[in-house]
DNA sequence: CTGGACATGTAATGTGTTACATGATTTG
DNA sequence: CAAATCATGTAACACATTACATGTCCAG
């Protein structure tokens, strides 16, 4: 499937990056539904100049230091537009570590199993948190009017759906733990 | 992190299973968020049996058909309760192709995009409506009494959530298209 | 002048999928 | 008796993480 092949057309159609800068985007927002290491990033680098789809130029930042600044090629444009616009089915699974834990709910003890899902919701509200802050600098940052022609469009995208997981899954993880509550007296 | 090694230990834990039996498993509501081959099952069970979390009695199913019938040891109960009681943070990626997609909107047509999270939503919603039955047989064939003494909780928790994440992610799809029909104009 | 960020690579290992390979059993 | 399901395994390849390895630049 080569997804991050994808995913680097996809962060180079808007400008040039160097490598680090990729790695740097996959730690940031996109980070909530993709990420690679730099590990695995140069060596996919290589290849897709190596097949035509980027192209790079050696800049010198400093006095010393080289950096591979790479561009999308037309061939890599016609590329991305091929995977973006390709209909594909919803995944049959999504790992979840957590959830396979509460699959297996009734090797734990009634008590074990409520610590373990009273600390999985404060992470998520953490994490919603989290998000949400974001969201809110991006809506100041974007003025209050994000549509589809703003250049923070796919930004916006993201944290909001990422946010909504989130949400989610912290109410979830309250209902479970009320089924739990109700069923200990 | 070995996961795949908790997934046949947390399945063998309620009885004993064959290599077979498991990829079922996977097949089924648990593959909601987590599922490995009959490739991959076969040779973790080997280095299960060799590190004496998991036994096996080989079984001969009509005249000559060998199968082997796993189950769990002691240590590999004390393994699985190591896990499951284990706080792990929640994770930071949750890889998503249909959102990394999402993220570079902005390297699309308008019309292609309605069109990609059109079908997306279709999908979706089809995937909700499956679940949506599968809860109500579960319910059914439960008795309307899922607390946490039943043996059918963790078969509940898993569907309820994967039933909630396919729900929050069409709600997100229709909020997302409807700012883009909004946009059009 | 030092610590953190910038910058790029390879090697070893672990995880997961697809393909190859074989055979028995059950149901229509 | 044919097709679907039951049943187990290995080989090759693809994808991903951790560790190894090196060096520059900038801000305090």
């Amino acid at each position: 499937m080569r997804v991050l092949k994808y995913a680097i057309l996809g962060l180079l159609d808007h400008g040039s990056l160097s490598g680090y800068d990729m790695t740097s985007r996959f730690k940031a927002e996109l980070g909530q539904f993709w990420s690679a290491k730099h590990s695995q990033i140069y060596p996919e680098l290589k290849k897709l100049t190596d097949e035509g789809f980027i192209e790079y130029e050696t800049v010198i930042q400093g006095s010393k230091l080289e950096k591979k600044m790479y561009s999308i090629t037309e061939a890599g444009k016609r590329e991305l537009h091929g995977w973006l616009t390709e209909f594909k089915p919803a995944p049959d699974t999504v790992k979840d570590e957590f959830m396979l834990k509460a699959y297996f709910i009734s090797s734990m003890e009634p008590d074990e199993a409520k610590r373990l899902f009273a600390d999985q919701l404060q992470k998520r509200q953490e994490k919603a948190a989290f998000l949400k802050t974001k969201l809110e600098e991006l809506k100041r940052e974007a003025g209050e009017s994000i549509t589809f022609r703003s250049p923070h469009f796919g930004h916006y995208l993201v944290l909001t759906r990422a946010l909504e997981r989130e949400n989610g899954y912290c109410s979830w993880l309250e209902k479970a733990l009320l089924l739990m509550e109700n069923d200990q007296s």
